[in-house]
DNA sequence: GGTCATGGTGCATGATTATACGAGGATTGC
DNA sequence: GCAATCCTCGTATAATCATGCACCATGACC
């Protein structure tokens, strides 16, 4: 009995890595880092933390912050940058669409440019707008998801 | 008569006005205002609108606006810029590629933002090129139909 | 210790949402 | 016209989620 604060910590770093489109899912990975509840209990979570359901999966509301256990990467250039000019982003299929505020999308394109991510095909900005080509739109929705974490958002829309 | 894009132009309004817990909550709301479908299909409706169910109701995705209340739909300042300056339309997957003459792709952007148009994730414009981000290939589809049209295209792209 | 209140959980089940399938209408090409 | 296609939607049902109830553990209090 690891306790309730623990597990929905590692809820939230669950949500935030990999999408999770049903409550079943989420029981596995749980399942899987050695944490066994039933469905009902996650139900009982994910109305606790606030998260919602979304065509894309569940998302965790903007403000919640992964318990720093294992995210706990250092601050590459790619993330002061997102954190720092990002707003919101977005997944379509095999497109990840990023906001920022007015002219900043070229300078946060040039990080992720340099950064070199996997399954990233070419990113094209615009003025606050960025539009990243996935290779496939799994990956895709992987990436949204570390992405959100870079900038520190969290949950994408709203 | 395609009720679709109306009932969902409704259930955008619905959403933005009071909290929907439920898709037969919301069945019941549009037949107050005289519009009956079932279930299934506010399913796919709330789906394609990227509405998230979340502990206070159903969310629509920031950026989704409550779209010109039908009758107004006549010259609005899309159509007229559309119908000036777009030259082609095309669609791939989800990503919507329209192009203008030299110089006028900010413009129609800039218009497409301000519509709020149902499904788009994100514009991006360079000089005479336009992405349009959208949230799935069947909406894009559908909203290629409907820019042909604003543009007077007739059935140029595909 | 005994009793009570509180919080967390599983189980069973009701409530809600998603989807496979097919019908009906509109459109297109011949 | 007629067949082929594409859309949209309802029906029926599967899948998923929420919750009433009971149980157990813990801690306060007598």
């Amino acid at each position: 009995m690891t306790g309730r604060a623990r597990r929905q910590q590692v809820i939230i770093d669950i949500l935030q890595r990999q999408p999770v489109d049903s409550q079943e899912e989420l029981r596995q990975s749980l399942a899987g880092r050695g944490i066994e509840v039933t469905q009902a209990t996650l139900s009982r979570d994910l109305r606790e933390l606030g998260a919602a359901k979304t065509p894309r999966g569940y998302q965790l509301p903007s403000g919640t912050t992964p318990g720093r256990s294992e995210s706990a990467r250092a601050l590459t250039p790619l993330a002061r940058t997102m954190a720092s000019f990002v707003t919101d982003i977005q997944t379509a299929c095999n497109t990840i669409v990023l906001r920022t505020g007015p002219g900043h999308a070229q300078i946060v394109a040039l990080e992720m440019d340099r950064a070199g991510l996997v399954g990233v095909v070419g990113c094209l900005a615009g003025d606050d707008t960025i539009f990243v080509a996935v290779a496939s739109a799994q990956r895709a929705k992987e990436l949204t998801r570390e992405l959100l974490g870079l900038a520190e958002l969290a949950g994408a829309g709203r």
